[in-house]
DNA sequence: TTTGCTGTATTAGTACAATAATACAATAAC
DNA sequence: GTTATTGTATTATTGTACTAATACAGCAAA
């Protein structure tokens, strides 16, 4: 049900989107011990090195660590990853409120179309 | 102040997304001329192929038309305009929330980030 | 020691965006 | 009619990003 990878962007880079949040989300728990390399390119169905490049990405982050031969972790630093998931919200935010300012919707308008696209959302 | 390029997406979709919001945000008004492909190619550094490329885009989209030695002008229709430029913030909300709920946000908590987002716009 | 699992590095193939240089076509202005 | 300017099409070239195949390196357990 995950791994829906877009022909658009490069696929090393939804692979990390989609690993950091589910390390943010809990379903990779801190301090636990993350699938394999080959094992998450299999169930991606990429290749293990792209998937690898990804990884390397959260090691880069702080969100992992790998050692050589023992497979890689994901960090125990609880605060990490409350304020990397909050940050990352905040960013998503603020895009919008960019988006819609090129738009030339004022940050006002820009509150109204959140509030009236929470209503109806129908799918 | 515009043309703000980044290399990280190919060059001819933000010009066209760039040209997008100049003519729904009233820029290149309704029924008036834009400037020829060469001129809006040099004013944005790129190569005149480039530009016409992005400018293809938006007479697929509808937003202008061209004729051959007369040059390109901006749709008249204002319904298609404000209908789209709508469509266009409608989806920065949209795309808002499939973000947060990636991270574990419902659309409450979404809808608070965006409250406290907007108060402290602080640059 | 050997086997098998980790993560890592190197290399090459493929695709495509961007540029450039031209040539062409059609209309307007003179 | 000539000239200038418009949009369009074509072709080649360059650079680069992405992916894949393969080989390498290190540690653990049998």
């Amino acid at each position: 049900m995950d791994w829906q990878l877009s022909e658009e962007r490069p696929i090393f880079q939804q692979l990390y989107e989609e690993m950091c949040r589910r390390i943010l989300t809990g379903r990779y728990p801190p301090g636990s011990r993350m699938p394999s390399v080959r094992e998450l390119a299999a169930e991606a169905g990429v290749n293990p090195n792209t998937m690898q490049r990804a990884l390397q990405q959260l090691d880069g982050a702080g969100l992992t660590e790998s050692t050589r031969a023992d497979g890689r972790t994901v960090t125990a630093d609880e605060t990490l990853t409350r304020r990397l998931r909050q940050e990352l919200a905040g960013g998503a935010a603020r895009r919008f409120f960019c988006e819609t300012a090129a738009l030339g919707f004022s940050r006002a308008e820009a509150k109204e179309l959140i509030l009236r696209e929470e209503d109806g959302h129908h799918e």
